[in-house]
DNA sequence: CCAGACGTTGTT
DNA sequence: GTCTGG
DNA sequence: CCAGACGTTGTT
DNA sequence: GTCTGG
């Protein structure tokens, strides 16, 4: 499953080379060494009109655009990719809002019997960021008639590297295959749901420190051996 | 018909 | 034990 | 995901 | 908004 990320590189190698995000005003988005569900993340989307890719912050933590009060409400961090396509709160976006999560780690939590857990960082040997396959959606806060644009990560089962540590994983895109996720024209591309290849993954365990839902702690930077 | 749910994970 | 907040 | 709280009243 | 359960 997938609870915890980072997002430490620049805007510009984020974007993948699909997105900029040069309209963001400075000091707005920093760096997420150990971001949570419930703060902004970077999302790569596509205009359904221009066809343009963008880079923009959205919230972790999917709020469906029926929902009357997402305080009461849970907001899923994650979807299965299994059950995506026919679950009332995500068929719709899956359908028509695809999106990709650009990271550069991951963190799993091994649960270790009648003990505590042992976190560890995922990410590719090349140290490159890469992305993860979302859906997001529009909700429009009654009180203030503010849009508020939300997302969820997709899970699938667990890859050779990460089975010993968790059963499950997000999905990771790879480039080939940025813009069949992303486009519009491609209502269903569920084969691409599926575990991403071992071999250019990497994962190491870090400090228990990263329990610790802080992610502007620059010592956190030790803790996770970047 | 209306009311109520709508999600995942892990752990017991 | 279960929910909220980061 | 984990950490931390775990409450009520009335008023804006 | 749409489906399930009573």
């Amino acid at each position: 499953m997938c609870g915890r990320i980072t997002q430490k590189s620049n805007a510009k190698k984020l974007g993948l080379g699909l997105a900029s995000a040069d309209h963001v005003v400075p000091g707005v988005a920093p760096p997420r060494y150990n971001g949570s569900p419930g703060q902004e993340h970077w999302v790569i989307r596509e205009q359904p009109e221009t066809h343009a890719y963008s880079l923009d912050r959205l919230w972790w933590g999917l709020i469906p655009h029926w929902c009357k009060d997402p305080q009461g409400d849970r907001k899923p961090i994650n979807a299965k990719a299994e059950t995506i396509a026919s679950l009332p709160s995500f068929r719709d976006g899956y359908k028509k809002r695809r999106c990709l999560v650009p990271i550069d780690n991951f963190f799993e939590w091994k649960a270790i019997k009648g003990a505590y857990k042992q976190p560890y960082a995922i990410g590719m040997k090349s140290g490159a960021p890469f992305a993860l396959a979302g859906i997001w959606e529009n909700w429009k806060r009654p009180s203030t008639e503010e849009w508020v644009r939300t997302f969820t990560i997709i899970t699938t089962e667990a890859n050779d590297l990460m089975r010993p540590i968790h059963d499950r994983m997000p999905v990771i895109i790879g480039p080939a295959d940025y813009a069949r996720w992303l486009s519009p024209d491609e209502p269903d591309p569920r084969d691409l749901l599926r575990p991403y290849p071992a071999e250019p993954m990497t994962m190491w365990p870090i400090s228990s420190r990263v329990n610790k839902p802080v992610d502007d702690d620059p010592e956190i930077l030790d803790a996770v051996g970047i």
